[in-house]
DNA sequence: GCGTAACCGAGACGGTACGTCGGGTCTTCCG
DNA sequence: CGGAAGACCCGACGTACCGTCTCGGTTACGC
């Protein structure tokens, strides 16, 4: 968001040449602001490698030649998002749940042009196996940090012992993709306490157990 | 799934002409089973209105004169699947809920043409707000029907009272859209039980309670 | 020549919508036009399919519906220049001769758009076997109407029955060809008269025979 | 013919290395190999620098650093054929000619590759006017040979005094190319001495003269 | 009972984007 | 500095669908 500026718009003095036989980072750059930048324009629709190429003044074999899809440019996209932001390990499981649906998944699309890739990255695995293969890969290891903080639970005797961890993180995934996928992301912003307390203590009146 | 096989491949000898200045229904038949075929045979992608007109041997007009665009026509194929299986009530809030998520969602969509017509469906309301539209609406009004079973369940006691019902619903339906956009219909047949039993247990180990 | 003009550049106002089910005439005189415009323009280098799409306000599919290539484009366009000049049958051989050299070749290829179009068929050709066989068509037909002329004088005694009329037309043909490849036509717009006598009367000594 | 077996196909052990400041004889010959080779097996179209460069094992700054453009390098090609075949100056202008015509066009292009490669400069040389050129000076230095055999015959009363030699010599040249250029070098391998009588007798009727 | 309005199949139209190929330029790295 | 390698920008290729349009023909309805 800091430096791209110039990419922004075909100035006709950004013109980069090659650099010899290897990759140069600048045009990956400029490629990859080019996307970010269709998608904050035309959105979801709208987005073509011919405009990315376009407006990144980069021809479209050179796109082809890193990418073999749109879809991997787009997963491409979405990881410069990834945010950095603390993940906690507070050692309260309710405080770390709601922190990963607050900081990873709601909060973090929640004004983001982040969404619209992530809902663009959706669509297009229904359509593209690879899209779906990498889509997936990409989310078992996002998952994987937070089936690790549940494990800990259990062995703090927080979390019950026969409670299948990842099913947990599924319910917890499943719930912030279904909120982007109906464009309702702020609407759940406000649920983010409520749902995690549903996966926690269940529905079930504990009276009656 | 009966009547359809004649138009299955253009034979030539189904030619409709117009039957005067009204709709003609088994043209509207034709279109619908030869979108289902479509989908059928190509999948997601290679659904395209120009396919679907070649195979009913319908013009193009004919199709965009009763459907605006192509999610509508999908979303009418859809709902010609629309199962109308009982949905028990049985008394038991356990039970309907693994019957909800089996008959109406997982094992509805699993083995059959409704998954990738509704993962199409899904995918298209990423980038067409209408499509957006007319799916949350018919998803709402799916959900109201066990909104209404948890409900009872409150009466009955079985559910504690200051349970969001909608949240419950919620968390199941995501979860079966999320195993459902990333092809994994056929696992989740296999966790369905537990799902329900962590939506209604919670995580928390209840001795430390 | 004379209607082209609103085509000549896209002024926005001639756009040419489908006319039902059959080809579009003005489209495929727009489509011409813009040909020889592009050509007159660019040459035979920068001649594109795309650069006659754009110049005729059509699309690069409508071009290729009804031509299957660029050769073939260019062939119709040079048909379109196809003189309708009358081509005399003087009743003298040589005079004939010199105006189908000067008229139908050499002539018509001077100070013409014709010279350009045709020389670029003639490179096609060399790459493209479909190009070669329909300029060969082209040519056997321009070909015949002389040979008639020469069979003419035959029968009145001013050409030598043994002569293959088809070989005197070749090398009357064969050597305008020449000319126009290297570029030559205007310096061999002064030596007509020279060829056919050359032709006519043979290189060897006459008193020694 | 005889030692490019090696370039034929790329087998990795034969790249070839620099040796210092200077240019490498062994990499122009590959690369003269592989455009000979290329032209071989891909016919007219399908000759690319790239092709080449890959074939020959070279990169294509190579090739451009010592040809500016295809052209060059297909006139190069083209003179390694020069055949040094004896042209005869028999004293019989008929003989000669015939031999001409035989022995340095048809013939040679006849089941030669010598064919595909001067069709291949000629089209070239339709578009782009250094090719012209080169042609132009390369075919004025083959046809000075003959045009001097032709005022020999003059000397020796054979040929009319007042025939423009240069002009007959164009009127075999002519026909040669217009064969090549349609592609029928082999049928008119049948037709070389009527062409030749054609030229010395002419068409008119002598009894009339 | 006859004109007309709306439907129907068909397919051409102007477009946009696709993914590929080759052109000619440039730069690095190795010898 | 020569040569291999290959990335770079660019432009054109030929194809697939989009959504619109007009055609010629076919009923059924309303005046």
């Amino acid at each position: 968001m800091d430096l791209k500026d110039s990419q922004a718009e075909p100035t006709g003095a950004v013109t980069r040449k090659s650099i010899g036989a290897r990759r140069n980072p600048a045009s990956q750059e400029a490629i990859l602001d080019a996307a970010e930048a269709v998608l904050n324009e035309g959105g979801v629709a709208g987005f073509s490698i011919e405009a990315v190429a376009k407006k990144a003044r980069a021809g479209k074999p050179t796109i082809y030649r890193w990418w073999p899809n749109r879809t991997a440019l787009m997963l491409d996209v979405y990881r410069r998002f990834k945010n950095e932001r603390p993940f906690p390990d507070t050692g309260s499981l309710r405080a770390d749940l709601v922190a990963f649906l607050d900081n990873q998944l709601l909060g973090f699309w929640h004004n983001s042009l982040a969404a619209t890739v992530y809902r663009a990255l959706i669509a297009e695995a229904q359509t593209d196996q690879a899209a779906a293969d990498a889509l997936y890969a990409y989310q078992e290891g996002r998952k994987a940090v937070v089936i690790q903080i549940i494990e800990k639970a259990k062995l703090r005797g927080e979390c019950a012992p026969e409670v299948n961890s990842e099913l947990i993180v599924d319910l917890i995934v499943s719930y912030a993709w279904h909120q982007l996928l109906l464009g309702r992301v702020e609407a759940a912003m406000g649920t983010i306490e409520a749902v995690v307390d549903s996966v926690l203590h269940g529905a079930l009146n504990s009276t009656t157990r």
